[in-house]
DNA sequence: GATTGATGCTTGACCAGTCAATCATTTCAT
DNA sequence: ATGAAATGATTGACTGGTCAAGCATCAATC
């Protein structure tokens, strides 16, 4: 492969993420939510109790600790998310998903399976296959 | 494929494009530029007279046209791009890459240079290929 | 050639997030 | 047991954008 196509190839995924994100939260808005309150709501889901540390939770979608902070105000105000002290260390204030949080969720990821299926579809499934590997190895 | 492969396709690509901003911002900050800046210097770098009128740089980096605004105050003032009135229309205003901008631009697209052989080192040739390809189709 | 609508750009208000500082609490070495 | 360092969370100041409104100019129709 020439040289020269690597720049090329890494401007392609930048513009390939802006078409995702817009997709993305153009479907979630229907929900009311963002992409990262999305991101929340799905880590939450996922974490047994479905519960987390706000460190954790900022690890996992990709955020500071004072920008899950920030996000995480509003949802509690909408009832999305809840605070919880933890038992053995009181530094630390657990986020727990509320059921209306869960419902939320579960009626946006159907919306994000959807774009997800929809914005792969030009590609044949070996193609998505090895589109998974070769992302899994770039991480 | 089964078909729940395609949400978690999605997130990896969005995780891989987090590592991609992180780098390059990273590798930019030496050049005193953000991505974005290193976009709009590009963009002027490939156009015909190293000049754009600011919707169509808008268009080109994916930013709204306020946002190209605000975004270029600061670079004329650094010296790094410049203003200058059409001819025919007087409503446009056209961006021109200074020399210095021209300067920083070569300095800073080594590093991008770099920045993206490195991240797809771990991919083989054939891979990097395929992978242009697909990015292609999806976009 | 005046009116109406489209286009280019900027501005004010806001949103989502970072970073650095701070505070409270915990852990660890002695 | 105590003092020092580490950890978890929040806050103030800031950055980098968006959106909607507004202003100036241009184009088209009558």
């Amino acid at each position: 492969m020439p040289v020269s196509s690597q720049p090329a190839l890494l401007l392609k995924l930048v513009a390939l993420h802006s078409k995702i994100q817009r997709q993305l939260a153009g479907q979630l808005s229907f929900h009311g939510i963002s992409f990262t309150e999305y991101l929340v709501l799905r880590q939450l889901h996922e974490a047994p109790g479905n519960k987390l540390r706000r460190v954790d939770l900022a690890q996992r979608v990709g955020l500071t600790a004072s920008g899950v902070t920030r996000l995480l105000n509003p949802m509690q105000k909408t009832g999305l998310i809840d605070k919880e002290d933890a038992a053995r260390d009181a530094r630390v204030s657990l986020v727990t998903l509320t059921s209306a949080g869960a419902t939320i969720f579960k009626d946006a990821d159907v919306s994000f399976t959807e774009v997800a299926q929809s914005f792969f579809e030009p590609l044949a499934a070996e193609d998505q296959r090895d589109l998974l590997r070769m992302t899994s190895a770039l991480i």
